[in-house]
DNA sequence: CACGATACCTGTAAGC
DNA sequence: TGCTTACAGGTATCGT
């Protein structure tokens, strides 16, 4: 499910339900995601408040009064259930918190993990330290971008995914920021102007920010915590609409692979 | 250093 | 129907 909007729609549908609350316990139902789970990550959480939800990049952050911040990444495969009426084999960590409810991380693949870290050392985490500036953050340099992928061999594709260079950009968005910029994926940067590049940093923001007005993208999984599902799928212009026509000109979508994933342009639209 | 390939893990869908 | 294969929203690590 996760990039960012997925990411930061879930943090939001944790909201009301955490911020403030006390977490009465915590069980962690196998000892490892992609990695081993923190220790006493139990007995660390249950009875502390959540004082602050947030998001880094694709990781949500969920602070506590003791000054302590869980560190929650839902790989591939991760999502957040709310009080399912069992648990199943894939619900690897539960959440119960003072009003009754229980979230339940739940992941079949388990490429998603999980820290708790203490707040002081947050931005000096393994995982958050070598993230790339956010992409929606009214601060960020117009031609961050351009600037990133100055001289660069690399298919602009696979630099947009590069979490070094922006944080929470994933292969959904890439291939959309990409369409609305009208490059095509596999373009080496250093053969991209930097107006392009401006261009396609403004597209991705467009891309990112009317996902999350939309609850992000539902593929397989709930995006949100309510069990609704967030529609912005519908609105993918080329993501996953292989051979179907472009909503531009009307050619057939591509599909492609680089870096080893999927891509997805407008052979027509995209140069 | 920059980049591509591979590995991790399970479920699902497509192909034969 | 059943078996095999390819692929899925991510990221660390290992070659070249």
């Amino acid at each position: 499910m996760p990039e960012l909007p997925e990411v930061e729609t879930v943090m939001r549908g944790l909201a009301p339900l955490l911020l403030g609350r006390r977490l009465l316990w915590v069980e962690a139902r196998r000892g490892d995601l992609r990695w081993p789970l923190p220790e006493g990550l139990g007995p660390r959480l249950a009875g502390a408040r959540v004082t602050a939800l947030g998001r880094r990049g694709k990781y949500g952050l969920i602070h506590t009064d003791r000054r302590e911040v869980l560190i929650l990444h839902l790989g591939m495969s991760g999502r957040i259930r709310l009080d399912p009426p069992a648990l199943g084999p894939h619900d690897h960590v539960v959440l119960a918190t003072e009003t009754g409810a229980r979230l339940v991380v739940h992941d079949p693949r388990r490429f998603g993990a999980i820290d708790l870290v203490g707040a002081s050392d947050l931005d000096r985490h393994r995982w958050l330290a070598h993230l790339g500036p956010e992409p929606l953050d009214p601060a960020l340099a117009p031609d961050h971008l351009a600037r990133a992928a100055a001289g660069r061999r690399v298919a602009v594709k696979a630099l947009l995914m590069d979490q070094r260079v922006l944080a929470g950009i994933g292969n959904i968005y890439a291939s959309e920021a990409l369409f609305r910029a009208g490059i095509a994926p596999g373009r080496a940067c250093r053969r991209i102007s930097a107006v392009r590049f401006i261009r396609l940093q403004q597209a991705l923001g467009e891309v990112l920010t009317e996902s999350i007005a939309a609850g992000g993208s539902s593929l397989r999984d709930h995006a949100q915590i309510s069990g609704a599902l967030g529609d912005y799928q519908l609105h993918l212009r080329v993501y996953g609409r292989a051979g179907l026509p472009c909503p531009s000109c009307g050619a057939p979508v591509r599909r492609s692979r680089i870096g080893g994933r999927s891509s997805f342009h407008c052979p027509r639209c995209q140069r």
